[in-house]
Order: C-alpha cells, then sequence, then structure tokens
RNA sequence: AGCGAGGUAGGGUAGUCUGGAGUGCCCGUCGGGCUCAUAACCCGAAGAUCGGUGGUUCAAAUCCACCCCUCGCUACCA
C-alpha cells in the first residue's frame, strides 16, 4: 500500500497561534489524518515548530534571553495546545535540531555541488550599539516623502509607500533606540532557482495539474504566474546569529535563512521521529507527500522546496498535493499572531471545548475564499448544528430506545437502510478524497437532516404506544428503530476526525470503546442497553458569549 | 504597479474546469405539521438584475475582453 506523509505548515514559534492559523493548515491536516488512519492507510502525520529567524532572534534580544531557550518554551506551550485540540500528529518536532540540522547541510552541499547555490552582494544596516545587522523594518525614521516620522526601512505606514533603508531620514534602531547606524555591505548565498525554472515549471504542470493531486486552485496559478515572471536567485542565508551556521570559511557569520531550514525542517522532523524509519517514507517512491497550509505559504511549497529537492537530487520524493487555505478573517473579533493579542487557541479553548472548535472551524473553514469569523456564526453553527440537528437527533433516537427497551431489547436487527447510509459514506469518502474536507463535514450534517426527517415521517413514539395491541405496529417499531440507531451510529463513526470526544461519547452506546475504523460502518450494531443518555453538546451558554465577548472589537 | 484568489436571495456557501430554465445546501423570515427529544425536529413558501459593462453562442453564473471591490504574494516577515 502506498505509505503517506500529512504535513502543516510549520508554526513560527514565537506566539501562540490564533483561530485563523489552526484552521488555515493543521487543524485540516489532522482531520484528513484521522480519516486516513480511519481507512487503516499507512500514514504518518508531520508538522512542528519553526525556530529560527529574524524575529524570534530580535524578540530573544529584546527579552534578553536566548532564542533557542525562548523558542523552546513556545514550542512547548503550541505543541501541548494542539493536543488539547484533539490533534494527534504522528510527531509534531521543531526545526532547531540535531537531525534537520543534519540534512539542511547534506542537502547544501549537494545544492552546491550540483551548482544551484550562488552569492548575492547588498548593502544592510547595522546597528552598532547591538552589534546587529538589522531587518529593515527595524529601522524608523522620517519619510523622504510625506516626512511622517514612523516610516520603517521598508515601507512609510503614513503615505504608504515603498521604501529602501537608506532612503530614512534620522535613522534609528528599534530595538535599541539609538542612531548608530551604519550601512554595511554583506554578502549572501543564494539557491538559484532561475537555474531550477524548467523543471519546477515541468513539476507544477505534471504534478499540480493533475487532477487526482487535487491542488487548490490557487496554488497552481500562483505558482504558474511566478513562473511566467521568471524566478529569480533567493537568499538562503542572513548575517546574524541565532539559525545554523554555514559553517564554511568563506562565509564568516552567516547562518541559514529561516525559510531554508524550515521547509526541510519536514524531512528533518520525520528523522527526529524515527531514525530508522523516516527513509522508508521520504525516499520510498510510493509516498505520497500531502501537504497543508495556508495561502501565503504557497511559493514555499510549490517553487522553493521542490527546487531544494530537485536541486539536490538526493531522492526525496517530491509533494503530490498542495493544498493550500485562504485566511479566516474577522472585522469584528480580534485575532492577530505578529500582534500576539486577540482569540488564540489558548484562550478559546479555556473557553469551549475542542470538538466545539473543530467542528465549528472546521464548518466555516475557508477552503476557496477567505471566510468571516464572527461570535455570531460560530453560535449559529454550535446551537444550531452541532446541538439541534445532530446531537439533538442522537438525543431523541437514544432516548426512544431507553424508554422502549422491552420492547427492543435483542431485537435491534438488521437495519434496510444500508444502501442509504452507503451513500452518505461515499460522499464523505469522495470529498476526503479530493480534499474537501469542509464538505466531508457537510456530508454528515445531511445525514443528520436525513435522519430527523426519518423520524418525524416514521413516528416511532406513535408505533410504541400503539405496539401493546398490535404485532404489526410492533415489528414496524423495531425496524424503524433499527434503521435509526443505525444513522446514529454512523454519524459517530463519521465524526470521529472532525469532534473525536463526541464520536466517542456516541460509539460508547454501541459498546465501541476504541478509535472507530471505516469499515465499522458496514457493520450490525450492537447497543449497550440501559445505559444513561446524555447530550452529547450542548449550546453555548451566556457565560461562555460573555468570555467570547472580551475579543469583541465592537 | 505586477502575479494569484474571491465577489451567487438578508447573511453564509456549493455550482464555474466540461455552457443547457437561477439548480442546491446551512442560517434568518413567513405559513403549516409533530410532541420522541436539549422550546428541539419535519414539510411548504417568499426572497437573486449570479460585482459591473460589452462580446461569443440557439443558449452564459459558467467562455472571452475591459472595469470596480476584498484578500494574499511581490519585504532583510515566516
Amino acid at each position: 500500500m502506498a505509505k503517506k506523509i500529512i504535513t502543516s505548515a510549520l508554526p513560527y514559534s514565537y506566539a501562540i497561534p490564533h483561530l485563523g492559523n489552526f484552521v488555515g493548515s493543521v487543524l485540516p491536516a489532522d482531520v484528513y489524518f484521522k480519516y486516513l488512519k480511519m481507512k487503516d492507510e499507512d500514514a504518518i502525520f508531520i508538522c512542528g515548530s519553526d525556530q529560527h529567524g529574524t524575529a524570534i532572534e530580535l524578540q530573544a534580544l529584546k527579552d534578553k534571553v536566548d532564542p533557542e531557550v525562548l523558542s523552546n518554551s513556545f514550542h512547548e506551550k503550541i505543541k501541548s495546545l494542539f493536543e488539547s485540540m484533539g490533534c494527534t500528529f504522528t510527531y509534531y518536532g521543531k526545526t532547531h535540531t540535531a537531525e534537520n540540522k543534519t540534512v539542511v547541510y547534506e542537502i547544501f552541499k549537494a545544492l552546491e555541488a550540483n551548482g544551484f547555490i550562488g552569492e548575492i552582494e547588498s548593502i544592510q544596516a547595522y546597528c552598532n550599539i547591538d552589534k546587529h545587522f538589522l531587518a529593515d523594518r527595524f529601522i524608523e525614521g522620517e519619510c523622504p516623502f510625506c516626512h511622517g516620522l514612523k516610516a520603517r526601512g521598508d515601507q512609510c505606514d503614513t503615505c504608504g509607500r515603498l521604501l529602501e533603508p537608506d532612503q530614512i531620514i534620522n535613522p534609528h534602531c528599534t530595538i535599541c533606540g539609538n542612531s548608530d547606524i551604519t550601512f554595511k555591505k554583506t554578502k549572501n548565498l543564494a539557491l538559484l532557482l532561475d537555474k531550477l525554472q524548467n523543471r519546477i515549471k515541468e513539476f507544477i504542470e505534471t504534478t499540480g495539474e493533475k487532477s487526482e493531486n487535487n491542488w487548490s486552485k490557487n496554488a497552481i496559478n500562483e505558482s504558474l504566474g511566478l513562473i511566467k515572471v521568471g524566478l529569480k536567485p533567493r537568499d538562503i542565508t542572513r548575517n546574524m546569529k541565532w539559525g545554523f551556521p554555514v559553517n564554511d570559511e568563506r562565509f564568516g557569520d552567516l547562518v541559514f535563512y529561516v525559510w531554508f531550514d524550515a521547509v526541510i525542517g519536514y524531512i528533518g522532523i520525520t528523522k527526529e521521529w524515527d531514525p530508522s524509519r523516516w527513509e522508508e517514507y521520504w525516499k520510498s517512491s510510493d509516498t505520497e507527500l500531502i501537504q497543508f497550509m495556508g495561502k501565503d505559504n504557497i511559493e514555499f511549497h510549490t517553487v522553493v522546496f521542490p527546487a531544494i529537492l530537485i536541486g539536490s537530487n538526493l531522492g526525496y520524493i517530491m509533494p503530490s498535493s498542495i493544498k493550500a487555505y485562504e485566511y479566516l478573517t474577522s472585522k469584528t473579533v480580534k485575532f492577530s499572531k505578529s500582534s500576539k493579542i486577540g482569540l488564540n487557541i489558548e484562550n478559546a479553548l479555556a473557553i469551549l471545548p475542542s470538538d466545539y472548535w473543530r467542528f465549528s472551524l472546521m464548518y466555516m473553514c475557508p477552503e476557496n475564499s477567505d471566510s468571516e469569523f464572527s461570535i455570531d456564526l460560530l453560535s449559529e453553527i454550535i446551537n444550531k448544528i452541532m446541538n439541534d440537528k445532530i446531537g439533538n437527533l442522537v438525543n431523541r433516537v437514544l432516548v426512544l430506545y431507553k424508554n422502549n427497551l422491552s420492547l427492543l431489547r435483542s431485537r435491534i436487527g438488521n437495519s434496510m437502510l444500508n444502501p442509504e447510509i452507503k451513500k452518505y459514506k461515499e460522499q464523505y469518502d469522495s470529498h476526503f478524497s479530493k480534499l474537501n474536507i469542509r464538505n466531508a463535514l457537510l456530508t454528515i450534517v445531511e445525514l443528520a437532516t436525513f435522519g430527523n426527517a426519518l423520524l418525524n415521517t416514521s413516528e416511532p413514539w406513535a408505533l410504541a404506544k400503539m405496539s401493546g395491541s398490535d404485532q404489526s405496529k410492533k415489528d414496524a417499531f423495531v425496524n424503524v428503530m433499527s434503521d435509526l440507531l443505525k444513522v446514529v451510529y454512523s454519524i459517530g463513526i463519521l465524526l470521529w476526525p472532525f469532534a473525536p470526544r463526541a464520536s466517542s461519547s456516541i460509539l460508547s452506546y454501541f459498546g465501541i470503546e476504541n478509535e472507530p475504523n471505516f469499515s465499522m460502518l458496514e457493520d450490525d450494531i450492537n447497543l449497550i442497553a440501559g445505559k444513561e443518555v446524555a447530550p452529547i453538546f450542548q449550546k453555548i451558554s451566556d457565560d461562555q458569549l460573555a468570555e467570547l465577548g472580551k475579543f469583541s472589537t465592537l
């Protein structure tokens, strides 16, 4: 059987991911992975913390801590929050490890030997107080055009013009606030994407445009657009301290630029997971690599990472599927990772349990276009869909069963509904195989609507009342209940990737304590008699609304 | 400015590749039914110049051209 590697874009470990970060990559990857496990696929789910880069180094400088300590502490925190969200990674690693370093060097040396590494010379600002090269956006001063005083080295926020750092009047360093800045010539290494352009183009055309690989439209077209414009060499080093040193006398203080070791991190993290098995996945011709990410990350996965893999020519597999999500936005609720404010997954979990977030976020998942998050929308999904439509159906059927045990015990038999259930099963399966994960969730909602309609039209409560005197009513009641219980059971299984806790609690009525398997949909059901029935979902409470309201901008 | 993605009833979405009566779904509204259930559920109805303008066609939400609006990338952010 083909192996599968599922990846989610690596969260940058200097702040807690917010709801948009979570729904745009880790959550759908986790849902998809759970679906694959339910189908007994040989799949691994790899993710981890992206630890290097200017932002973390400067944050550490400001906080007067070691960047490794800073990023490790966020790493531990983020990892445990994802786990609290019900995510079950095969391995959640990080990029600053000996394993990743080994892979980075190996790939770099191969790229260099194959002629795909060049040098780029540029002028860069240097703070003589901090003894640190400054990224453009860490220089602030007066805009040469509008003379606003808050212009940064890359852009003036007052007039919106793009700037070069040496255009700033009276520049100062935003880290220490001093003006002792000089511009120095620096040399960086670059990946010669221009020399790999034709092979990347071929990769996108053969892999990306093949319909069964299910690349999202934005990923294919943005990549082809970049190629149409023409790929340029791209820096892979930075003149700073935090990162993997290039370790070559010719290049002094350079470290690898964060994006280079971050994309390679997918491999390094797998190696960290299992030093003896990682190659089975990364170097086996029958492995599919399925990558989930936000739309801002497309180029790194469709151009940069493939270029690294092609150029190094070390036998690593190429990505097969690229699924890029749009953004979850909000005009009414604050969430921003870079400014570290608003509703992140930590305070979200403090308000509502993980299933509620997993379900509602996937329900509003920005699969094809940006979607707008609001407390009203969240409440609607929880109250009307999860609670009323699904939770209430489960409760209605289980209570009917429990209240009529004497009529039903040992008589619940084969449901006549199997062809109907099969239809939903196939629809669900087809959506997942096309990576239309939101639509798979909608299939469950449709099945619940079907169950509610069946319940209303067949009126089992009426049959139960008449069954005392009428054998045919009694038989009809048993048959209807067999069908309804089969619907509830099926919902329990299909819900597993999205809401594992709710799934487990539904399946516990059917005597199932382990992770469900997709093939169980075909099985006859088995009920635990007399088990106390409790609602699986609840409506959002006023207290919870009040807590959520604290993140409102209104 | 260049390169992408999106704009479909009051709100949200699917349909667009491969043209066939505005077809579908969720919420909201209105009317009816039901009383097993968490005041939940079911049935029915109203509600859309498919962002705009032109074009191709017997036929356009769908194909082409131009324009408008939103978001992303084009950054020494990742």
